[in-house]
DNA sequence: AACACATATGAGACAGAGTCTCAATACCGT
DNA sequence: ACGGTATTGAGACTCTGTCTCATATGTGTT
């Protein structure tokens, strides 16, 4: 995970420094969403000595690469979610923050017929979806 | 149009003061979506005295009235669209900032579907459109 | 029409996210 | 090992949004 991003950098010739590579494997170790600011108190608590300004270039180089997506959550803040970079989109869990990827589900059918009905050429979309994992539902 | 705000507001047991009924004009007379600070803006340029804080405060009532809807732009920032208080969802044009509403246009399949394959029980979503509208796209 | 009091207001402090600048550092092809 | 360039950390800065609090303003009641 921490290599699938290092790699992507690499060919995305970018240079392959300490900051990031540590940064790289922060990222890897956290599951579901995180926020920037997650990621800023992470390096803070092990004292990794990276500026906040690094951190949001990195989420910005890794966002590019397809790697990361931002994604808004209900309340309007930005989180980040670890990805393939193919088109698809998001489950939030509410309770944990774990995120699974679905695929197309049958949106193109829907950004048409919206597209049919307003005259609109429709370009690009969002669609999150947010509810509860599996665990929390049962859980409950 | 203003009027609608200012009766919903009354509806809501809130009291309709001056700042409020002229920020509904000023809500009004826009179109497409806009943002607080293109609000604040309009509140300096016509030198109207209202505080940043009671823009904020009014387009907090107004959203819990569900006359305006918050929306998140391509760009991470957040905007306010004018619009009926049924579910729906927003086409956004990219390049003028009009938008229009869609209803329900199958959706709740797609919705449905990715419960089915992910296991999660889904409990609200989002879905935003960006492109062009009718007059954009033919003006090109 | 005046009252009484809860609600709303504006100013400005505050908090948090994200960007920018710049001198110092560290990568990496040669 | 070297040199040029990309990257870095620190901190200033901007922007969004929230909060506080003393003052002002609606509004139901009289």
């Amino acid at each position: 995970m921490a290599e699938e991003m290092l790699d992507a950098l690499d060919r995305a010739g970018v240079r392959l420094t300490g900051p990031r590579r540590r940064l790289a494997a922060l990222i890897a170790r956290r599951e579901g969403h995180f926020t920037a600011a997650d990621l800023v108190k992470d390096v803070g608590r092990r004292r990794l000595g990276i500026g906040r300004a690094t951190v949001f270039r990195l989420l910005e180089l890794l966002g590019e690469q397809g790697l990361l997506e931002r994604i808004d959550l209900p309340d309007g803040s930005h989180a980040y979610i670890p990805c393939e970079p193919t088109h698809h989109h998001h489950l939030v869990c509410l309770e944990c923050g774990t995120t699974t990827d679905v695929g197309d589900c049958g949106i193109e059918a829907v950004t048409r017929e919206a597209a049919r009905r307003s005259g609109f050429t429709i370009e690009q979309h969002r669609l999150e979806l947010f509810g509860r994992c599996p665990n929390c539902s049962s859980a409950n």
